[in-house]
RNA sequence: GGCGGCAUAGCCAAGUGGCUAAGGCGACGGUCUGCAAAACCGUUAUUCCCCGGUUCGAAUCCGGGUGCCGCCUCCA
């Protein structure tokens, strides 16, 4: 089966081929770490890096790089509100990404590139643009001198003209034309800047992806991704600025997550709407917000509230329930090799139809959505299996084996499970151990008004229990 | 105003020309259980916003309408 993949430029789908056999390179626009990480930006993370372990799965090399951009107007601004240099702001907020990344289970990047590490590249590059006649200096600033370009507005599919309203010129600013942006700022004494045969400045927004990505991985990338609020005016400017320097195709495949909405209002810190990611990381498990974020197409636009996050825990526990479900009766079996048996052979069938289902999911777009949905498939078949033939099917390791293999290898691509499969029950505090022995206790005695209150004590302490023909289970809730 | 997208069950959400319209959450009924929980079975879209058209055949393509949303130089 075949890749297919929607290029944001090109407006359709098109069969994968990478520009080096077996090989990728994927630029993923990351933050410009003014501030931390919010579901939106985690959104936009947790799908590159879906996309990056498909590529894996299907055994291409591949080189991720994810930039942070710290240097920008308001990275400055804070400092000087906080009275510190701007590095502090931006490392504070870098650190944040991490623990958030850490916990949605995202890789790391092959590069974390630096637009402050780069001021190099990036000077070359925008003399290189000046030699072209695509960039000018004026008064300490050097513009991009969008005309020039001819292609302008191919990404965002708008015309330059069209453009002209929205465009401005700050106080300060010399620019031939309103539309021209720019890519080197001259900067006061007292603000952070590199010297520069323009003088000492600093880098416009835009020009350092286009550095970075080319230094990384050439003139044409294979992918580069990020928000589809960047698609204008960054990307646009990206491109102009890469194919300007170049004369290469910058891209092949340019990736484009939807938004992720609050409940129909814009996304604001000031209003106090749950959407940091560290306040919905203290609510709900990474695991859970990173199988929420995966269970929608990631080109979808979507409405995001704490019900959503919700459901996708109960529908999360499903799948864990059916994995430690798969881990129990293993260890059950031991080193004793079991028999296989016509159930058997059905559960080996339905993960080998679950595969393919995921893998036709993947491959298309990379719909983790429809490829999670394949996962239930099975979910379903083994507890459907295990229910009408328990002995058969939990004594069969191969079919056992099996579909733990399959949900393992769903999970190098979806990534939901950090610490592995789930199998190990939660270790049980001394107190709540003593309850449940006391609940055997009333329970043996039929005393199961007294079973009973000590359940739902047991239950208001977060913990459910499952009585099972051979005693009690407890789990957390 | 310009550009783009979306409209599938109570909710979330796959599916973009042809098997019974995935999957999850919820609800109801049943099996199991002392009762639960978990799990399983059944019911919950004879139909995919509306109106036309193309086609042997459309949720899927085309035209029109309605509604919602996003972007338009802070933005993942």
């Amino acid at each position: 089966m075949a890749l297919r993949v929607y290029d944001t430029l090109r407006g359709e789908k098109r069969e994968f081929e990478p520009i080096e056999e077996g090989k990728v390179g994927i630029y993923f626009c990351g933050m410009t770490v003014q501030d931390k990480p919010h579901m939106g930006h985690m959104l936009a993370f947790v799908a590159g890096d879906m996309i990056r372990r498909y590529l894996e799965y299907k055994g291409y090399d591949v080189t991720y790089i994810q930039n942070f951009t710290d240097i920008d107007d308001k990275i400055i601004d804070k400092a000087k509100e906080e009275g510190c240099d701007y590095l502090e702001i931006a490392e504070r907020n870098i650190k944040a990404y991490f623990e958030s990344a850490n916990a949605l289970n995202i890789k790391d990047a092959t590069i974390f590139p630096r637009a402050t590490e780069h001021i190099q590249e990036i000077v070359d590059l925008i003399r290189v643009l000046e030699e072209k006649g695509y960039a000018y200096q004026a008064g300490r600033d050097v513009y991009y001198r969008v005309r020039a370009f001819a292609n302008y507005g191919k990404l965002s599919k708008r015309k330059i003209d069209d453009l002209k309203s929205g465009a401005r010129i700050e106080v300060g600013e010399e620019k031939e034309d309103p539309l021209d942006f720019a890519l080197w700022k001259g900067a006061d004494p007292s603000d952070p800047g590199w010297d520069s045969p323009w003088g000492r400045g600093r880098p416009g927004w835009h020009i350092e992806c286009s550095a970075m990505s080319m230094k990384y991985l050439g003139n044409t990338l294979d992918f580069h991704g990020g928000g589809e609020d960047l698609i204008f005016p960054h990307h646009e400017n990206e491109l102009a600025q890469s194919e300007g320097a170049t004369g290469c195709d910058f891209v092949h495949f340019w990736l484009h997550n939807g938004l992720l909405n609050l409940s129909g209002e814009k996304m604001s810190k000031s209003t106090g709407h749950f959407f940091a990611m560290e306040d919905v990381l203290r609510e709900f498990d990474g695991d859970v917000v990173r199988f929420y974020l995966l269970s929608t197409h990631f080109r979808s636009q979507s409405e995001f509230s704490r019900d959503r996050l919700e459901e996708a825990r109960r529908g999360f526990e499903r799948l864990q329930l059916a994995c430690m479900s798969i881990e129990e009766n293993l260890g059950k079996i031991g080193s004793a090799s079991g028999v296989s048996a016509p159930a058997g052979e059905q559960l080996k069938e339905a993960a080998a139809k679950a595969k393919e289902n995921f893998i036709a999911a993947m491959d298309d777009d990379f719909n983790s959505a429809g490829a999670i949905g394949a996962v239930f498939e099975l979910v379903r078949a083994y507890n459907k299996l295990l229910d009408e033939n328990a002995m058969a099917i939990g004594e069969d390791r191969e079919a056992l084996e099996e579909v733990k293999g399959t949900i393992l290898e769903f999970d190098s691509v979806l990534g939901l499970f950090k610490m592995g499969l789930p199998g190990k029950l939660e270790a049980i505090p001394p107190e709540i151990t003593a309850l449940v022995d006391k609940r055997q206790e009333a329970r043996k005695a039929k005393d199961f008004a007294t079973a009973d209150a000590l359940r739902e004590e047991i239950e208001r302490a977060g913990y459910v229990i499952e009585d099972r023909p051979d005693g009690a289970r407890v789990r957390k809730k």
